[in-house]
DNA sequence: CATCACGCTGTTTTT
DNA sequence: CAGCGTGATG
């Protein structure tokens, strides 16, 4: 039975206004701690309260861990009926509507779903295809090229506007670019395939062209709620536009202060729009917050005093006293790890439980430096963020068996599957895969293709493993079972860790319990995928330290919060006018990392050099938007010279200066024209990249680096 | 055509 | 470290 709420005891006045107003258009500008979710929570159960039936609510997330969190943080203090609500990310709305529509765009309803890694493979192949890597020095690499078409798809705006911005450094290769993109699309309908990106846009062209698709989601869903309304982009905007062009009950939720997105097409500007949209709409500012001292506001509020574009709020507390942030100058990176697991350590043997602290960061391998000075001095710690469980090689190679089993035309999973079977590499699998759409044959009689020669041994093993699984309907945990039970040799030659991924398959094996179809386990795992073995609820978490990209930290808190940070850094010179949007864009990943703190905030930077490679901090110093702040509101102090000692890889690999570029002056032999492959005595192949003047070229030698410095040059030969 | 050993390079963040 | 290209070897 439904429990009665008293609406204006548990919630402030904005709040309460926010879950009062149930008709028409409403914004609702949310800082951060100043619960949202709350809101969002107690706005659900008033709704089904006044009599609102839960399947008409639609509550949009930006995970679908999210929405299940508030559904049932909504039935528990309210109505049961409350789990009935649809919830989910737009991602997620899409694939259901898609499921049962996509014939009406000319696709099949059983379209398979790519992920980012097998985007990139198609776009490999593409790449190689269209033989746009002869002659081309510097050719964008495969996740460079992935990210500059989803960036496009997701901006809709044309490759070179894109690469005008963005990627200037590759401007030279728009036109293969536009070329690729064009491929890829085709590649994509030829093969009832669909992408994250594919996914929202195809959403959003069903209702703009579809009036009956429209109608019945329309009529489905009367009430549309949006969290995280500053994560969406442009079309997702136009999504909520047509969902609820006829009823206008729509609420987005969000703070444009805290839209970290932008990278996928994310614009905060949505924000400021949504007025636009709906003109009646209705503006609720949530300032006060629960979370953190005033300390710590403090410091966030100057932060976004510095935007340049923004919805003017100021967080307060009631919670006046408390420690000032402190910005500490740790000096190196390993002094870093250093002193964060000792002051950790530190706090512990005062009393403070491990829970208490997290440690947050911008990139994944910013921690690697602390993750092994952590497991030196034995504080254990989970990681959020940076690779994902999907991404690991060993996970996609199981899954692709499951995928072909599903889909017998997914040419992406029988590459892979192939290519795993002894002396098969990337022309014999492309060859297989030719032959078995030629001749319609089953999985189970790849064996007999005629090429086999010495992989023929392994082509039976295979079909009789896939002969097996689609002979009878067995439950997916068996299937799984079953193809980590064949897989588990080849995962033993493949990787020197085999016993940690060996329990990771035993994880999968167990997910796939919950399943009853194969292909929803797969849409499944696509759609929300665990980021760790930890996050599939397999694995007891206990007492850890929490490690946590910003990304991943989103609407999470801590006691004590440690932000290691390495100063906005690294631009190439194609891109220094980047500089001053991606500075916004930091100073805003730096807000929501703060915003995490209850009650305890240090800041962490390298200020000395390290004189290490990539993953170390290329500038150091302290950001500018940390200078800028006003007085009082940091602490500053330095750790340095304590507990030095050098980085894991320095001890591991001493790495010297290296020279990164090698282009090699030469002399210009008869009838040498910009383009043509050259043989060199000593390098090997390199590309004419230039002519200078009448009598030298430029020649571009791949990976020749030192050598090419210390022996001088000699004549080339034309290949 | 597959595989191996070697050398070189390096923005990131996620549905 | 991982990914990729290269050139040598089956």
């Amino acid at each position: 039975m439904a429990n009665c709420i008293n609406y204006k005891e548990v919630l402030n006045a904005s709040q309460l206004e926010a879950v009062m107003t149930q008709e028409g258009p409403l914004l609702v500008i949310a800082g951060a701690g100043s619960g949202k979710t709350r809101t969002l929570v107690y706005r659900v159960a008033r709704l089904v309260e006044t009599g609102v039936p839960p399947e008409s609510i639609l509550l949009l997330t930006f995970t679908r861990k999210a929405a299940a969190e508030m559904l049932e943080r909504a039935a528990s203090l309210a109505d049961e009926r409350c789990r009935f609500v649809s919830g989910g990310t737009f991602h997620s709305l899409a694939h259901k509507v898609l499921r049962g529509a996509a014939h009406f765009l000319g696709f099949d309803n059983n379209f398979t779903i790519l992920d980012r890694s097998d985007m990139e493979e198609v776009i490999q192949s593409l790449v190689q295809d269209m033989t746009i890597g002869r002659g081309a020095i510097r050719f964008p690499k495969r996740s460079t090229l992935t990210n500059i078409v989803s960036k496009a798809a997701n901006l809709e705006c044309g490759i070179e506007t894109l690469m005008g911005e963005e990627y200037g450094q590759f401007l030279e290769y728009a036109p293969q670019i536009k070329k690729l993109q064009g491929l890829y699309a085709e590649y994509k309908r030829d093969n009832q395939l669909m992408d994250y990106d594919d996914l929202i846009v195809f959403l959003r062209e069903l209702l703009s062209t579809h009036e009956q698709t429209r109608m019945v989601l329309s009529d489905q869903y009367r009430f549309v709620m949006v969290d995280e309304y500053q994560d969406t982009n442009k079309i997702q905007a136009d999504i909520i536009k047509w969902l609820s062009r006829d009823h206008h009950n729509i609420m987005a939720v969000g703070d444009d202060a805290q839209s970290i997105y932008s990278f996928r097409g994310a614009n905060y500007r949505n924000m400021f729009e949504f007025p636009m949209l709906f003109p009646e709409a209705k503006l609720i500012k949530l300032e006060q917050n629960y979370r953190s001292t005033q300390p710590i506001l403090n410091l966030t509020n100057a932060l976004m005093g510095q935007a340049q574009e923004k919805y003017t709020k100021c967080l307060f507390t009631e919670r006046k006293d408390g420690e000032i942030p402190r910005v500490v100058d740790t000096g190196t990176e390993p002094e870093q790890a250093f002193f964060v697991s000792t002051k950790i350590k530190e706090e512990m043997s005062r009393g403070r439980s491990i829970r208490d602290f997290a440690v947050l960061f911008r990139a994944g391998y910013h921690s690697f430096e602390l993750e092994v000075e952590l497991a030196r001095q034995g504080i254990p710690f989970v990681k959020y963020g940076g690779f994902k469980f999907m991404e690991a090689a060993h996970i996609k190679d199981v899954l692709a068996y499951l995928r072909v089993i599903v889909n017998r035309d997914d040419g992406v999973s029988w590459g892979r599957i192939l290519r795993m079977l002894k002396n098969i590499g990337p022309g014999k699998s492309q060859a297989i895969i030719a032959w078995m759409k030629e001749s319609a044959c089953s999985a189970s009689e790849i064996a007999a293709w005629p090429g086999a020669g010495k992989a023929g041994e392994g082509l039976k093993g295979l079909a009789s493993l896939l002969g097996a699984l689609s002979a009878r309907d067995f439950a997916p945990t068996a299937v799984v079972e079953q193809v980590v039970k064949y897989y588990k040799p080849i995962l033993q030659e493949k990787f020197d860790d085999f016993p940690r991924r060996e329990k990771d398959l035993e994880q999968l094996v167990l997910m796939a319990e919950r399943y009853r179809k194969i292909s929803t386990f797969l849409d499944d795992l696509l759609l929300e995928p665990p980021n760790s073995a930890a996050e599939m609820g397999v694995v007891h978490k206990g007492d850890c330290l929490t490690l946590s990209t910003v990304h991943s930290a989103k609407g999470l808190e801590w006691p004590v919060v440690f932000v290691i940070w390495v100063m906005e850094g690294y631009f190439p010179p194609a891109r220094a006018n980047a500089h001053e949007e991606a500075i916004e864009e930091e100073r805003r990943l730096m807000y929501v990392a703060a915003t995490r703190a209850k009650d305890r905030l240090i800041l962490c930077y390298p200020g000395r050099e390290t004189g290490r490679s990539w993953f170390s901090s290329e500038a150091r110093g302290l950001s500018s938007f940390i200078q800028a702040l006003p007085h009082g509101v940091v602490e500053h102090a330095s750790s340095r010279g304590r507990g030095v000692r050098a980085s894991v890889w320095e001890r591991v690999m001493p790495l010297g200066k290296r020279e990164s570029r090698f282009i090699a002056t030469t002399e210009k032999p008869e009838g040498l024209k910009k383009g043509d492959r050259v043989r060199h005595p000593a390098f090997g192949q390199g590309v004419v990249a230039k002519l200078v003047g009448e009598e030298k070229v430029e020649v571009l030698f791949k990976n020749a680096g030192r050598k090419l410095l210390h022996l001088g040059y000699t004549i080339l030969e034309k290949v």
